[in-house]
RNA sequence: GGCCGCGUAGCUCAGCUGGUAGAGCAGGUGACUGUUAAUCACCGGGUCACAGGUUCGAGUCCUGUCGCGGUCGCCA
């Protein structure tokens, strides 16, 4: 490695040209667009921070820096010089009037990606090359503020942060896991979910939340599906369903209004209608799943106590609503074996959905979780799972059982929530889905 | 996996009741001093996914295969 040189300064962004006004500059970016007129032409500029216009004109620059910018293509990188004026055509307010242009790294004339529209699965297949247009540009910028916004969220509420294992034996739901070899031990799956840890966690410190990448090898094909998504999930010793819930519409708001405050100009890129999201504040209508069921029937659904609700019936209990809507408390026999039974209902658990409004789906499924040591191993049998590997969750109702509850929260379709994407596969830098494994 | 749909130029698409393969953008050459996905003129660019069938003749109709998308289920 070299030593620090002199010239070695922090280089100047995009971003912080509208205060450098009336002084020259030097910004290094990639070529996004380029446009001539004979005796004058323009460099439109990105480099991650903004876009930057540089003005060049013929009689005002060298002969050899205007025959560089006929060398120019898509996608060059360059670093340009030049005096830094306001100009109110411009985006950002600022235009650059070009003196010196280097080119860094020349760009092949057939770059796929050009100004105008192109189909989704053209654009999946040249990912790398679409992450640098503005639209992606702002929905990875949202997506970050979220992340940010839940750390700060859970920071300022005392939880403590616990990564779980990635590698697992099989336990947690059931279908729908990537196998691996794992040495002599078998097979080892990839995480569906840390929550069984974040149990034993919560045990340990009270509250804690997971954030990391989960998998699930179901032949999803849906906008609101991925086999590799992060998720995020709480969990705290002491709530029971009620205060759970709480949590989760706090949490959501929370998120919504840090990314109105702090990324209006992101929203704007993706078009967002932020009129809609400015009324996500708790609390967040309750709806039992009895009264759901009894709702869509009104509506004409065929839905039957004791049936799971479908993406259908999600759209029209959450049609009357402008806010995410908690469906509560659901058969036993529709959900997960570690959910507590319904102490004023034994048919039905103590959980929650909370469905996104504008039909982006179940964002959170959440629950208190059984602990009964007995009545938890009784279920684990009733669905046939392997006792054996529960011994150690058994455990945590064997030596001081306490109440306890949390949930998950899918990161990507809180972002596409957010930003009003169509689908999620354009809120993750590299989305893995059940046909696309590249790039 | 069920159902529906799509596959034509580098990209986005048009191509009718079957009759010699099209446009815009991108690329090349040239013009133009304030453009914002600049504009204008000219030029190059095709195994119509693949295989078979019907027909004088198939991008078009039929069958099959492959690839992909949407939707449902699974869930976050």
């Amino acid at each position: 490695m070299s030593v620090s040189s002199p010239s070695s300064v922090d280089p100047t962004r995009i971003s912080d040209l509208p205060k450098l006004v009336g002084t020259t500059a030097t910004v290094s970016g990639w070529v996004t667009h380029l446009r001539s007129s004979g005796k004058i032409a323009f460099i439109v500029m990105r480099d991650g921070t903004g876009l930057l216009q540089c003005v060049v004109p013929k009689k005002e620059v060298s002969e050899a820096t205007w025959e560089q910018f006929g060398a120019l293509t898509l996608e060059t990188s360059i670093t340009v010089s030049g005096e830094v004026r306001t100009d109110a055509r411009q985006v950002g307010g600022v235009e650059m009037g070009l003196k010196e242009l280097t080119i860094l790294g020349a760009s092949a004339l057939d770059y796929p990606i050009q100004p105008k529209e192109h189909g989704v699965d053209f654009l999946l297949d040249n990912r790398h090359f679409w992450l640098r247009t503005p639209r992606q540009v702002a929905i990875m910028r949202i997506r970050n503020e979220i992340e940010q916004a839940i750390h700060d969220f859970f920071y300022e509420r005392g939880f403590l942060r616990v990564d779980t294992p990635i590698l697992t034996a099989a336990i947690g739901e059931r279908s729908g896991l990537f196998a691996t070899e794992y040495f002599d031990e078998g097979n080892a799956y990839l995480a569906q979910t840390g929550q069984l840890y974040g149990e034993a966690a919560a045990a340990a410190f009270g509250k804690i939340y997971t954030f990391g990448p989960t998998f699930r090898a179901e032949k999803s094909k849906t906008r609101r599906h991925l086999t590799e998504f992060w998720m995020i999930e709480p969990e705290v010793a002491f709530n029971d369903t009620h205060a759970n819930m709480r949590l989760q519409e706090d949490f959501v708001s929370f998120l919504v209004q840090r990314v109105l405050e702090r990324r209006p100009a992101e929203l704007t890129e993706v078009g967002r209608d932020v009129s809609k999201l400015e009324k996500v504040k708790a609390p967040f209508p309750r709806i039992d799943y009895g009264d759901a069921v009894a709702i869509l029937q009104k509506k004409g659904s065929t839905v039957q106590w004791g049936d799971d609700l479908g993406a259908e019936d999600e759209s029209l209990l959450v049609e009357d609503h402008e806010l995410p809507v908690f469906i509560c408390n659901y058969p036993k026999k529709a959900k997960a074996f570690y959910m507590k039974e319904n102490p004023d209902d034994p048919r039905t658990v103590l959980c929650n959905d909370l469905l996104a409004p504008e039909g982006y789906g179940e964002m959170i499924g959440g629950s208190q979780r059984e602990d009964d040591h007995d009545k938890l191993r009784a279920r684990i049998i009733e669905e046939q799972l392997p006792v054996e590997a529960y011994a150690w969750y058994l455990d945590l109702r064997k030596y001081g059982t306490f109440v306890h509850s949390g949930f998950g929260l899918g990161l990507e379709r809180t972002v596409a929530w957010i930003c009003g994407t169509p689908h999620i596969r354009e809120c993750i830098a590299f989305p893995r889905m059940m046909h696309r494994l590249h790039p």
